[in-house]
Parts: C-alpha cells; structure tokens; sequence
RNA sequence: CGGGGCGUAGCGCAGCCUGGUAGCGCACCUGCCUUGGGCGCAGGUGGUCGCCGGUUCAAAUCCGGCCGCCCCGACCA
C-alpha cells in the first residue's frame, strides 16, 4: 500500500485522555479511534493488524474445533435458562425489542451452543466436538479503561467444548491449551500460563494465559525454579518465616489507648508487624437444615503484615462480608482495631487463622476490650483456630513446590481456558445416548481469547518513547519503504523496485511515497508499529539502501537490488 | 457506585480567581522555499467556549442542574 493513499492519520501529542503506553500509542499511530467509554472505531492499521490476529487464531483453532458464527442478539430466555439473566446483573446489556420482549447482547455463548447442542446432539458417537467461533462480545463494564484493554465492546475468539466424560474433558481442555500456547507464541508475546480461579464460572479447572505487563490489571506469581505461576487470586506460597526466635510467654493484657490500626499498633509497641495478629470479623451464610441460610460471625485471623485476597476469601467463604460496626462490637465485646481471639463476648464465634500463624509465639492481638490488647499469644495454645489459606502471596514468599522466591508482578489476561462441568448442559437440556443406551449429560469446557488484548499486549511490551514495534506476524505491514526525497527521480524509483519486489515475495509493505521532509517520515515510521524499514536515500548514488529492524537501534547498507530478499530471509529467519 | 480531575478550533493548551475584544503552539489551506529526524518565510481558513437554566446592562468567566470523558477504588468468566 501507497502511504500518500493510506489514511494513518498519526497525531504528533498524546492526547489528554489517554494514560497508558498502548492507549497512547494506538491513538497516536491512527490505528484506533474513540466512539465512546470502552467502544472503538478500528481504522485500517488497526484493522489490518486484528485481521493477522485473527488469521492466526482461525488458522490454529481449525486444528482443532469447527468454525461457527453465532448470534450477538439473545432473547432473555436463553439467559434465564442458565440463570445468568440474573446472576450476570448489570454487565449484561440488555434492550427491548418493539413488543417490550427482553433481549441482550451476548457477552459470551455458553448458553447458545449448548443449545445448538441440545438440539441437536443425540448420541455418544456424535462426541467429542470443539465449537468456536470469533464474535463481537458486549459487556457494560463498570468502568471501561486503558484503551483496548478493558472495553464494553471487543472481539473474542470463544471455544466450547462438548464430551461425554471427564477424560473426554481433559483431552479437550489439552487441546485448546497446546492450540493457545502456538497462538500466542506465533503472535510473539512473552506470557506465562497461570493456574486461574474459576471464579462464577465454576468447573474444576481453569487457566489463564496472561502477557506480563505493567499495564495488566491481574496479578499473577511464578517460580523461576520449578515454573510454578498461579494468579494471585489463587497463588499459595509460604511467607518468610519470622526474624527473631519467638519466646513462650503467658498472655497479658495491655493498655493500648487509642491504637486502632495494625500501624498504630506496632508503632505503640514498637513491635514488628510480623508479630501481630490482625482480627477481622466476617459474616458468613452457613446453610441450615431447613435450608434458610444462617448468617455466621467468623473472626479470621491473619498475620499483621499480610493481607486477605478478597477472592480466596470468597472462594472459602461465598457470599461473605465484612461485619457491620454493630455486629463487631455485640460479638466481640469490642470496637474494630481492639478486636482478638481470646475471650470473645459471644460463643458464637468461629475462629479461622491463616496458615501462616502456624507454628507462630507470642502475638500480639486485640483483647476485645476498647483499648486494650494483649501480647503473648500462642496459636494452638490461647485459642483454636481452623486454618485457613486466604493471606495475600507476596513477592519473595518461597515457593510451595521447590522453595525458590516468588516474583509476583502484573499481567494481561489474553485467554483462559476453563473446564466448565455440566452446569449449562444440564441447564440447557444437553442429553445424548451413551454406549449402554443410557441418557448421559455432556461435560463442556469453554475457551476465550481477546483479540484486541494480544495487539494492546504486544504493544505494552514492545515500545519506547518514539512508538513500538509490532512482531512481523501481526504488524499490520511487516516492512515500510521510507523514500527519503520523492522529488529526485533515482530515490523514487528505487524505492518503486523494491516495493513491487516485496510484494512479489509475498511481504506486506508500505511504500512511503509521500511528498514530506524526512524527519516527518522517519517519525512516522518509527511510531506506527512496523518492524522492518528500509530507508532508500542518498546511498542510492551507489547502488545502496539502509535495512532497519525497529526493535534495534542502527541499520545496516545493503545492496538496493538485494533489499527486498534480504529482507525476505530475516523475516523467515527470526522475525 | 465512592473519591479525584477534565470539557475553550482537528490535537495539545492558556484565558475563568477579579464578568466587557476568544487567544497561543501544532495541524490544515495558498504561495515561495526546502529535502537524512516532526524545515523556513509570508498570507489565510477554522470555535454553538459540553448542554440547559439562572444572576447581570453584559457570562467562556459567577450560581444551579444535567451530560460526557479520564484516573484511583469498588466491581469484573
């Protein structure tokens, strides 16, 4: 493509509202424009490097599965079949039609391919089947941000997979993780695959695929000894143990007048915060015989310096929240912040401790008496928890499996891939006949990449302050040929041969033929995201061109009539 | 939804406190000039000052309401 026809409408400022390098830099480099909160308009580079991705995507997914294309418009029905017309709230979309009948705008198609299942399904033999298809996914995110990264509108290449065991499951699930790992390797990003939460999802098993990045909005730590990564929604580890040897000693209250914060607490004492113990009381529905639900006080105990994962805590705990000022003090006898284990007022309290107490000798806690606390403290010995595993992994923990030191460090979520269970075949009627004749269940799985996170993940990880520099697979040209001064005739038609010679080789070029200085092209062309430039200026004289690769500083002279198959050789090379 | 910020030309901003002519840089158009890192000179085009209402002789500016966008948090397969 002629760069003086192409619409790359490059802006020289950051504009105001953007914050992060890939928002900045898609902005910047014309590759997307703003419609509203999280909905963005795709301009051609962008387009174009999306359609790489998602060649790639197809290309590997057809390995596998089956293409299909399923509708964005849903009738309410199908989502209150599984449920979710409910228990996804307000990050549905939802409309009426010109009868006031509820619809939505899919946010993911669980329900419409079990249904297509349903329907259709009807014997074991018809097993396994892995459907995917790549759709437009609406979802009215709370808050949009970052550009690509968090959307109410995006493109996801969505798998489901359909068998009559969970070794069928297991098989299906290898799949979609191999077919992921030569996606994303193919794309060029540098990523780690983590043990996820399954979250509302359920299911037994789920893995994130996750590109590390400053800008990622998921924490996840990894163990360079042993490859263990886990998110931290879910990561266990084992906190450094504490500095000193602990002493037995009897407990003792003490006055601590107006020290509420585990902070104030450990400045009063002069205390580590190590050696304290943080109390928090929760609320908790435990399930009655009758089957009402029973609001339960549990006091969680964790060390001073740890914090509590809200989603471990809620994957032990569902439904749980933090008590109400009223309920602390009429179950402890105490205000937050002088709260402990010891001498609770009401019996109905159950203790809970992190795993990391364990062991662990003369506390410091609260007394459960305003203004006071009492110090030495002996889990197992003063009071009985039940442990738990809820403390926040932080970088340096040792690693459960080898003992190295966790690195904890943030992450885009590009895919996960999930072992769903039988929740929406069941609810959807799924029933085929198994080899004895008797109805069976299928047991899915369900497999989503983003597209637009690969482009908004390669960019966060492959930039600087002039722009970035895309990996040739999913660059939206693979190579731009700079013509330094169109007005002198020997330039230009240089520039001409080895562009059409490019094309010829099967490169995607962009040919720079506008009538600019040089330095606005050069700018240009180190902002957008193409990783090859070849530079034709005054070396022409001699017969010669420079061949740049972005991603490096410097470029090299090379023969002009050799340019392009130089050029062909390095991509097959190494990209 | 809570906290913070912003909304003035296509982009980046000043002007607002202390009411009275809407301004700067870049971009864009014309001409000349220039061609290895966003040239130079000259002349131009372009703005319902987010919207609605109020105060006032007079509102970008003061007051009230609303809308939009960004950031932090909450939330989030």
């Amino acid at each position: 493509m002629r760069w003086s026809q192409a619409f790359i409408p490059t802006l020289r400022e950051a504009p105001a509202d953007a914050e992060s390098a890939s928002h900045i830099l898609l902005l910047r480099a014309g590759y997307v424009r703003q419609l509203s909160a999280g909905v963005y308009s795709y301009l051609l580079l962008g387009q174009r490097s999306l359609l790489k991705i998602i060649a790639i995507v197809r290309e590997e997914m057809d390995r596998i599965g089956q293409e299909f294309y399923l509708p964005a418009l849903h009738p309410a029905e199908l989502w209150q079949a599984s449920g979710r017309w409910t228990g996804m709230g307000d990050n549905l979309f939802r409309l009426k039609d010109r009868f006031q009948r509820d619809l939505c705008l899919g946010m993911t198609h669980e329900e419409n391919m079990a249904a297509i299942a349903a329907g259709e399904l009807r014997s074991y033999k018809q097993l396994p089947q892995i459907w995917y298809q790549i759709q437009t996914k609406f979802r009215d995110e709370p808050r949009p941000r970052g550009g690509l990264l968090r959307v109410r509108q995006f493109i996801m290449k969505d798998a489901y997979s359909f068998d009559l065991d969970e070794a069928g499951l297991d098989a299906s699930y290898q799949k979609h993780h191999d077919a992921y790992c030569r996606i994303f390797d193919r794309c060029g990003l540098r990523y780690l695959t983590v043990e996820a939460h399954s979250g509302q999802m359920g299911g037994s098993q789920s893995q994130e695929f996750m590109a590390v990045s400053p800008a990622g909005e998921d924490w996840i730590a990894s163990c360079r000894g042993c490859g263990y990564a886990a998110n931290l929604e879910k990561a266990e580890s084992t906190p450094p143990p504490p500095a000193e040897a602990e002493q037995d000693a009897a407990p003792e209250a003490f006055a601590t007048p107006g020290q509420r914060t585990i902070d104030e607490v450990s400045r009063f004492t002069g205390l580590p915060a190590a050696k304290l113990i943080k109390s928090l009381l929760y609320m908790a529905p435990a399930a009655r015989a009758g089957g009402e639900a029973e609001w339960q006080p549990r006091l969680l105990l964790v060390r001073g310096d740890d914090e509590v994962n809200e989603t471990k805590l809620l994957t032990l705990w569902p439904e749980a929240r933090p008590a109400h000022p009223a309920e602390i003090e009429q179950y402890t006898g105490a205000p937050a912040g002088s709260v402990g284990p010891v001498k609770l007022r009401h019996p109905a309290v159950k203790l809970y401790a992190d795993r990391a107490l364990i062991g662990r000798r003369g506390l410091v806690a609260g007394a459960n008496r305003e203004g006071f606390h009492l110090r030495g403290l002996t889990p197992g010995r003063d009071f009985q928890p039940e442990w738990v595993e809820v403390r926040q992994v932080r970088g340096g923990d040792a690693c459960r499996h080898c003992g190295q030191p966790l690195e904890v460090q943030p992450a885009i979520e590009i895919g996960h891939i999930f072992k769903l269970g039988r929740k929406y075949s069941q609810s959807l009627n799924v029933r085929v006949l198994d080899e004895h004749g008797k109805e069976a269940v299928p047991i899915m799985g369900s497999y989503g990449i983003g597209m637009e996170r690969i482009l908004t993940a390669a960019i966060e990880q492959n930039h600087d302050a002039q722009g970035f520099w895309l990996p040739p697979a999913i660059a939206p040209f693979q190579a731009v040929v700079s013509i330094v001064n169109t007005g002198e005739a020997a330039m230009l038609q240089a520039g001409e041969r080895i562009y059409a010679e490019l094309r010829r080789l099967g490169i995607d070029a962009l040919l720079d033929d506008r009538n600019e200085r040089p330095g606005v092209k050069f700018k240009d062309a180190d902002l957008i995201g193409i990783p090859w430039r070849i530079t034709v200026g005054k070396k022409i004289a001699s017969g010669e061109v420079e061949l740049g690769k972005r991603s490096r500083p410097g470029a090299e002279t090379v023969p002009a009539d050799q340019a392009a198959a130089d050029l062909a050789r390095r991509l097959h090379a190494d990209g």
